[in-house]
DNA sequence: GCAAAACTTCTACACGTGTAATTCTACACA
DNA sequence: TGTGTAGAATTACACGTGTAGAAGTTTTGC
């Protein structure tokens, strides 16, 4: 899985339901999504094949009814739209992009307690495997 | 400068040249960028324009030539893209997110102390003005 | 056996982006 | 005064995405 993911949040929606259920029909995604954003079925059907094509689901058919599975994983996805982030807004650069996850506002003193725990491990775990 | 602004990295060049340079005409932009990207005057033109229409660029005329100018800053474009991503990705919490750029090991050791002194320094600031 | 239900597939449209040729316009120089 | 030219505006097309109605197909309940 070394391709670039871009995906919509739509997409991600998606993705997400199927990263927790292992599986899901198009029904099934229906019933998940069409309260808060009432898609009509077709809707669904069209991005799970526009998908398939992409090469980021696949499907296998009981019954003949496609019950669609991931072929990402949701670390293959975060790794690919971070790593192009990075790259896009910060020349590659992670603790610039940390820096700024610092600076903004929208991180309370707990969040920065937990980061410099997984700080502490991050440092301890580089020690043990090099 | 509260709407989210979604770029591209094409858009994102463009940026680029507008926050270092402070302006510049479609001449100099398309002056930087033709050699690795090979793009006409004319697709630079159409970009800016469409930029405009956004609301991320803006342009006086002088000598009937037109002088563009960034409405946002590079702070602004990170903040919305970051959180834009931080939300889709990570349902918005920041740890998580550090946690996978801690994990995903494209971070060096000095890259490691880096981010620690960046801590350091945000809680010390933040112990300052509550 | 037939009609309704359940699915998939097809077709369509709007919008943003990348890409650029062509056309328009106004100024400067001969 | 006419014209070349520089730069802007217009027009165009392909592709991905969101969106969904319509049409096709297979089962199944009566």
């Amino acid at each position: 899985m070394t391709k670039t993911h871009q995906l919509t949040e739509l997409q991600l929606a998606i993705l997400r339901l199927l990263w927790t259920k292992g599986e899901a029909t198009v029904a099934d995604i229906w019933d998940a999504l069409h309260d808060e954003r009432g898609l009509a079925q077709s809707t669904l059907a069209t991005l799970l094949s526009r998908l398939e094509r992409r090469g980021v689901v696949t499907h296998r058919t009981v019954a003949r009814q496609f019950i669609y599975r991931a072929l990402i994983t949701e670390a293959d996805a975060r790794h690919s739209m971070v790593s192009e982030l990075t790259e896009r807004l910060f020349e590659g650069d992670v603790p610039a992009l940390v820096s700024h996850l610092l600076a903004e506002r929208d991180i309370s003193p707990g969040d920065l307690t937990r980061i410099r725990a997984m700080l502490d491990d991050a440092a301890t775990k580089r020690r043990k495997t090099p």
